[in-house]
DNA sequence: TAATTAATTAGGAATGATTACTAATAAGGA
DNA sequence: TCCTTATTAGTAATCATTCCTAATTAATTA
């Protein structure tokens, strides 16, 4: 059975005030300063158990080394090919998509997740 | 400037061969049967540039390897949690996504992938 | 409250896909 | 044919993540 520990509480925390699309390295620095006794492979458990039980969203990128994000609700993510940083997206009718979408027969789908590649506005207005 | 070489050629004819979401793996041991001489650095170094090239689609799931995929006419992937398998995907009207999305201000897209997560048909059999 | 048990932890070793490195080779232009 | 330099084979290095083990501790039971 599962325990509730403080170290699950703090690493939960951390990811909370961290707030976006954090890694768990950073993670691990946030903790580590407040409590130094708390180690990596800790930090990186925790982690993982965290996203299995929905606590938090576990956000594979390609290329890149895993995040994590405190926001739950359904959203999709936008990543700029200039400087890397992570956007958050909504979708207006989600239902939308799933009509659209032609799935393998018998394909009951409970998740999709979408990554949206571009430049940002930021990087755009560097080039000029 | 790039060049055309015959290991090039030979990886790019195996992915097409192979058809459906190799792993850099298959490809080598499918082209190491005749090619023994091949190296493997050779293998992953042609994939990478075949796919940055788009002459090849490369694939990133998490929690697995890299896969590539020959077929480079935007599509998406489901993939089963119970077997690992993946499954083409299409959609009707691709234009319709671009409309209920809500991007970052001022960000521009020029691609975005989408993964379906479920159960396959196959397993839901087995399951009875 | 004390004893019991099993999940969790710290710290470090192991993993494994991928990339980096280097001398040798070969593509393709002059 | 010569020359420049991209590409290659083979291997070492990388590095995020997982695994391992004895010690610890949460939570249940007596």
């Amino acid at each position: 059975m599962k325990r509730n520990t403080i170290h699950k509480e703090i690493i939960l925390n951390a990811v909370n005030e961290l707030a976006c699309h954090v890694t768990s390295e950073t993670v691990y620095d946030y903790i580590h300063e407040k409590y130094p006794h708390i180690s990596k492979s800790t930090v990186y458990r925790n982690l993982r158990s965290l996203a299995d039980d929905h606590l938090i969203k576990k956000i594979t990128l390609p290329g890149e080394v895993d995040r994590f994000d405190h926001i739950i609700i359904p959203h999709y993510h936008a990543r700029c090919n200039k400087c890397g940083k992570i956007f958050d997206v909504t979708i207006k009718t989600p239902d939308h998509l799933e009509d659209t979408i032609v799935l393998p027969e018998g394909f009951e789908t409970d998740n999709h997740e979408i990554l949206f590649t571009g430049i940002c506005k930021s990087c755009q207005d560097k080039k000029r």
